[in-house]
DNA sequence: CTTGACCCTCACGTTACGTCATGGTTTATC
DNA sequence: GATAAACCATGACGTAACGTGAGGGTCAAG
């Protein structure tokens, strides 16, 4: 007398399968969110191929921040509810962002605050934070630790100082000249892309970028009267190099789509 | 033999006059965060001045959300070690921001699909993500599953459709030609920085824009060569409007600085 | 002297698991 | 067929920053 045969995937094999702890599926067990297929005499779970869907679709609502017992609740809800409870987050999430961009405007006064009382007394502890230690303190990060760690330490813009503010414009200058002197060029080329890589070093002393950004701006520049009548004005075909070179850097340097 | 009569704020008192609860002053003097200033001999706690003060200096990083342990390690420290927490800090809240915004992207292009399925026809649920699309997220699932998968980066803008993304450009334009229409007045009327309002609006089909890029695009209007020569061309006094607008929007918005 | 507002110290609940601890089961090997 | 490696199970405690009672003293007013 034989019982069934198809045993299913073990907790182990489900684990290592969706990338998850094998704590999180006992953990899923046990709320009721992702009850295995059948359980063995043993005591076993086994999950079958609609457990595994279902898994799925619980890692893809749980990758947007809802919670277990919220995610529990719209999965097997018709669309409607799952829509409405989606548009509702996304607006808590707009929110979240907002308040973060205040923290860091404040954080970024207190900075300047600090260093504006440093400057006044003790020059001397942030020595190494100021002028050309930073730039060389850059050099070695971006080398070292990588990009990250250099936009942790970028100041505003205000804080450049005079000079130094009439140097990044000169920079940009130069780049949009490069660029310009470029067209004709594969817009993927080394060098057209090393150009897009300056011009996104450039933007940095403004704002850090995200890639949703760039490419956005890759797009702007196109796409934008405003934008495009102006590079138009230097070279009709302006614009369309700078989507099309923009936008290859952004696949390359965020692959993902 | 009277002991000292000065009393300082009981818990209540002190919670109230902070906006906390009682349990939070509780437990920060269980983790040693801020102790009373004195313990009566009923057990009562008892907060000086110096104690309020520190409360608010912990209540301020905790705004910045900040742990409580790493308030209580930096509070005390050198400001060059506090310094170097809020610029770290800063970057991580900007990663955050980076994170929070692949999600928005995330659930509009979800919403996108679902109201394609409805519209198309009253498919059933997840069906979409069931049929064809299960298949090959099943196989990239064994690699890498959830995260890259889902983290498909279709352009915000693209998702937008071809009718939203004209009206959206024809938006922009009416907001450069108004921009024009008001110079002469003063830059920080009603009128123009309702205008400037707009802008801000606009701005944010393609992203976020943090106070400090706002204020880093009124300048960059007026300052970088390009984008000046291109509102120089409309009109030879735009920039400086421009820029004069913005800024006085940012400081009304965003005041801080 | 009683009432009510206030104080205290446990101590468990919260989220989504991580991390042992302890012990049974299966599988592969000798 | 014995043994070890690998796997399974169920507790149960730990996390961060408190919320929320429970149970029981303290204090000022009437």
């Amino acid at each position: 007398m034989l019982t069934e045969t198809k045993t299913g995937y073990t907790v182990k094999q489900l684990a290592d399968l969706a990338g998850v702890s094998i704590r999180t599926l006992h953990y899923y067990d046990e709320i009721g969110l992702l009850k295995p297929s059948s359980v063995g005499d043993n005591g076993y779970r086994y999950y079958e191929a609609e457990a595994v869907y279902r898994l799925q679709q619980i890692l893809f609502f749980r990758e947007m921040e809802l919670g277990l017992l919220q995610i529990k609740e719209i999965m097997g809800q018709p669309e409607f509810d799952l829509m409405m409870t989606l548009v509702t987050h996304r607006q808590a999430l707009q929110d979240k962002i907002a308040r973060l961009q205040t923290l860091i405007h404040t954080i970024d006064q207190t900075l300047a605050h600090l260093t504006g009382e440093v400057d006044m007394s003790k020059k001397k502890l942030f020595e190494g934070f100021t002028e050309e230690e930073q730039e060389r303190y850059a050099q070695e990060a971006s080398e070292k630790y990588g990009a990250e760690t250099v936009q942790a330490s970028m100041q505003l813009w205000k804080s450049y100082g005079k000079e130094k503010q009439a140097a990044i414009m000169q920079e940009g200058k130069v780049i949009y000249q490069d660029m310009l002197a470029a067209i004709g060029q594969d817009a993927t080329s080394a060098g057209v892309q090393a150009i897009v890589a300056r011009w996104h070093q450039h933007l940095r002393y403004f704002y850090e970028p995200t890639p949703e950004i760039l490419r956005g701006l890759g797009h702007h520049y196109n796409d934008d009267p405003a934008f495009h009548a102006n590079f138009a004005d230097l070279h009709p075909d302006l614009p369309a190099f700078l989507e099309q070179a923009i936008t290859h850097y952004c696949d390359v340097q965020f692959p993902s789509a």
